[in-house]
DNA sequence: AATAAAATGTAGCACTCGCTACATCTGAAG
DNA sequence: CTTCAGATGTAGCGAGTGCTACATTTTATT
């Protein structure tokens, strides 16, 4: 692995933890055991480090969504889908794009082009899990947007206590739905 | 009207057109005629600044809820409402308030709690006007957590370019989700 | 008009930011 | 061993940050 590579995979995990808005090269760089001179010989700019650390957690959470055995039902998949949400690896990287999406909101590069990328790479994770469990593959591409949209804003409303009642219902609600959707 | 309310109105203006990530008070001082200076001695730091505004689009947007004449049924009243989100005004605020809850996501003060005072308005005046499109109240509360959630998510995928048919058909599942459950 | 209080202007402090110039070190090729 | 390119350390630049000290002007009250 080459040293860019493993400085990425260090970066990635740094702003997993410490988020993307307000981050700055210095402490990232001493929490990496290097320097902010390092970080910008290896990545040419701030910017590009970031998008880089975009596409890394993409990838990460792709992958958690590859590797996630499928359920039964679609019904039981979506239900699945927010358990795994709230969990750990794909939290964070949940946490990141959001993040990245707010930050690109007004148009803002290079946010808004990395955003679009991670969209499109993760609804097709979505599509590929749906189907895995028992969905069509028009059924399943149908009702990404919502799907995708609804776990998203649950995470963005509800991030901190992901814990209330309300929450619960929303999520079940949000599961029949899509399970209806794909039938 | 005080010279602080005269100030937190230009400010909020300034925040709804400039976003809320990054925001510094010299630019932002300079916009409105006036000085950082200015900005802190009415009202006291940055992060009642924030705050101040935060509340203040929170209330032009629940306001812009409450003057929304029903629709005749609750579907419409989603399809509405989702109209009303990509208009210029409530747009804005949207914006705002996802770009302070993606800041707060790990807990950082002051957004974590003015998001969730904010959320809890937001959520009165939705509840508000779904009841008026003739849903229950109990209806209406139960389906706010998805409705809210996937009226957000909506808006942060397809923010900038709100006009692909995916996300039409999204709206419309959404529409007809919420309808159903509201019944 | 005198006086207190509120509002504003000026200047600057201490700090952080992304980024760069330049020197140095390391390790493999010739 | 020499050479030379890639990797790293040191120091610092210029700009911007929130915020403050202090003096001054404006406004309202007695």
């Amino acid at each position: 692995m080459s040293r860019r590579d493993e400085l990425l995979q260090q970066a990635t995990d740094y702003a997993l933890e410490h988020g993307l808005i307000g981050l700055s090269l210095r402490p990232m760089a001493a929490a990496l055991g290097t320097s902010d001179r390092m970080l910008l010989y290896h990545f040419g700019s701030k910017d590009a480090l970031v998008i880089a650390v975009i596409d890394e957690s993409t990838r990460r959470s792709s992958e958690v969504l590859r590797d996630l055995p499928p359920a039964q039902t679609v019904r039981a998949g979506v239900l699945r889908l927010w358990e795994v949400h709230t969990d750990g690896q794909l939290d964070r990287c949940q946490h990141l794009y959001e993040q990245a999406s707010a930050s690109g909101l007004l148009g803002d590069e290079p946010y808004r082009s990395a955003v679009r990328q991670s969209n499109e790479i993760w609804a097709v994770a979505l599509v590929d899990y749906l189907t895995a469990c028992g969905a069509t593959r028009t059924g399943a591409r149908r009702v990404v947007p919502l799907l995708d949209a609804a776990l998203m804003g649950f995470h963005l409303d509800y991030g901190i206590e992901a814990d209330s009642a309300d929450l619960r219902r929303g999520v079940r609600d949000l599961a029949d739905a899509v399970h209806r959707l794909t039938e």
